[in-house]
RNA sequence: GGAGGGGUGCCCGAGUCUGGCUAAAGGGAGCAGACUGUAAAUCUGCCGGCGAUGCCUACAAAGGUUCAAAUCCUUUCCCCUCCA
């Protein structure tokens, strides 16, 4: 049967009307765009019509890590996905996984992760709704704690679940397959991160689920098990992943190559800069809200030789904090960008340091000392080797020896290396 | 349960037979300097701690042998493979 034969169908036994399969196929359009993969898009198109016609929104899930609840622009990437979801009048699912929290998304390093305090979750769920507000409509966002099904659920229901899925499949998972293939352990536990997450599908009836393409497995797992529950497996979006500032490996905290939504506009410029040239357009088109049209106006811009790829990179890195602060932010962070670093002039703001006078030996402090106060660096050997190695500067005087004492005032400025500055002042 | 292999610094990984030259090769990550556009690439240096030509901590854990142990011995814990 051709697609336009089963549409026929369909519209037909759902009476749906010429004009809402227009709009129908519309909405598809627009939540199809970005979209790095679609299981199925056939699925999805059918939902559409089939929820249309009972008169209900998608229910469309997405589920969270409760132990990092930092947002980052990676994250965004679904997160506008979701919004396009809402904006079509869809009911967006969060699901903060504090219960598969405890098990930890295996990748072969983590280790059991320690069970969140009830507080902690709490602390952590608030911190998120805090801030994918900055994205999602929150009237229209629903909240779960996966451990509200997942916790009630007894031994004999876990031995249920566990028995619709085979160890074969579950072994075709690649992160299994390799340790298996490395003769790394897995932990049997391990298995029922996939297994839980596929059950909170189930236990939300969801639509949809939403994720990076590093989530396929977990997703499909989901599907599965929807349909061992007799339920219609959810259709799977998966959005690409996001390099981070490093420019290869995915965007994530414990790389430390992130830039947080959190962050204030000079930081976030600061970062957006500093990405590699590569992926200049691939932020255009997964972090900005520009037509897929004016990424391509950027495109020709980078291609053209007559144009410094660092004035489109100021281009991106201004639209992004508009995005998350506001466009006179933004304004102010690129000026202090081209102040601090075309013209190499002390930024505006930064971290102040009082040195209390306990801290002082006859007005002064050691220079190395000093420098561990700030909390810039980690230990005193490293403010040794960063002195040693010329990186160190009081008041634009480049320190050249260990062997100085500072005679400490108001108003010095410390900087290490381009980007580490603090205003020192005494304290009482 | 039996036989064999293994656990090294943030990560990967040499060194173990043949004890000292080992704060532990090499690579990655990171930091700093040069060059730049706070890009990339490249080159150079650093990369456990300590007011420091020395001291302390560290090669799964605990003991032992020795002037000296990542290296040898004993016990314990953990991982993997094959057999059952």
């Amino acid at each position: 049967m051709t697609v336009a034969e089963e549409e026929e169908e369909l519209k037909d036994n759902l009476e749906i009307s010429d004009l809402e399969l227009k709009e129908i196929n519309r909405e598809l359009e627009i939540l199809t765009q970005g979209v790095a993969d679609l299981i199925t898009k056939e699925d999805l198109r059918k939902r559409l019509i089939v929820t249309r016609n009972e008169d209900r929104p998608l229910k469309v899930k997405l589920g969270l890590d409760p132990s990092a609840p930092d947002i980052h622009l990676g994250h965004t990437v679904v997160l506008n996905k979701l919004k396009q979801f809402q904006d079509l009048g869809h009911e967006v699912h969060l699901i903060i996984g504090d219960f598969t929290g405890m098990i930890g998304d295996p990748s072969g390093k983590s280790e059991t992760r320690k069970q969140l305090t009830e507080e902690e979750v709490r602390e952590n769920a608030r911190t998120y709704q805090e801030q994918f507000s900055r994205v999602l409509d929150s009237e229209k966002t629903v909240l779960h704690f996966n451990s509200s099904w997942l916790g009630e659920l007894m031994l004999e229901d876990i031995i249920n679940i566990a028995s619709r899925y085979t160890v074969a499949r579950m072994l075709e998972r690649d992160d299994f397959a390799t340790r298996m293939n490395e003769n790394k352990p897995i932990a049997i536990h391990e298995f029922f991160y996939p297994l839980l997450q596929g059950y909170d599908s189930v236990a939300l009836d969801a639509d949809v689920e939403l994720g990076g393409t590093d989530q396929r497995f977990n997703l499909l797992v989901g599907r599965r098990l929807q349909r061992e529950f007799e339920q219609t497996p959810q259709v799977v979006m998966m959005m690409p992943l996001l390099e981070g500032l490093d420019g290869t490996q995915k965007m994530s905290k414990s790389l430390d190559n992130y830039i947080g939504i959190n962050e204030d506009p000079d930081t976030m410029y600061g970062k957006v800069m500093s990405l590699p040239d590569e992926l200049i357009l691939r932020y255009f088109e997964l972090v900005t809200d520009l037509t897929p049209a004016q990424v391509e106006e950027q495109r020709e811009k980078l291609e053209d030789e007559g144009t410094n790829p660092m004035e489109v990179k100021k281009y991106l890195a201004e639209k992004i904090v508009s995005n998350f602060h506001d466009s006179k932010k933004a304004r102010k962070a690129a000026q202090e960008f081209a102040r601090v670093f075309s013209e190499g002039e002390k930024p505006e703001d930064m971290p102040e340091v009082i040195i209390s006078t306990d801290q002082l030996d006859d007005g002064k402090v050691w220079i190395v000392r000093l420098i561990s106060a700030t909390g810039m660096v980690d230990s005193n050997s490293e403010a040794r080797r960063l002195i040693k190695q010329g990186a160190v500067t009081l008041d634009d005087k480049k320190i050249e020896t260990i062997d100085y004492d500072v005679p400490v005032e108001n108003e010095m400025i410390l900087q290490i290396g381009k980007r580490r500055f603090a205003r020192i002042r005494r304290g009482d």
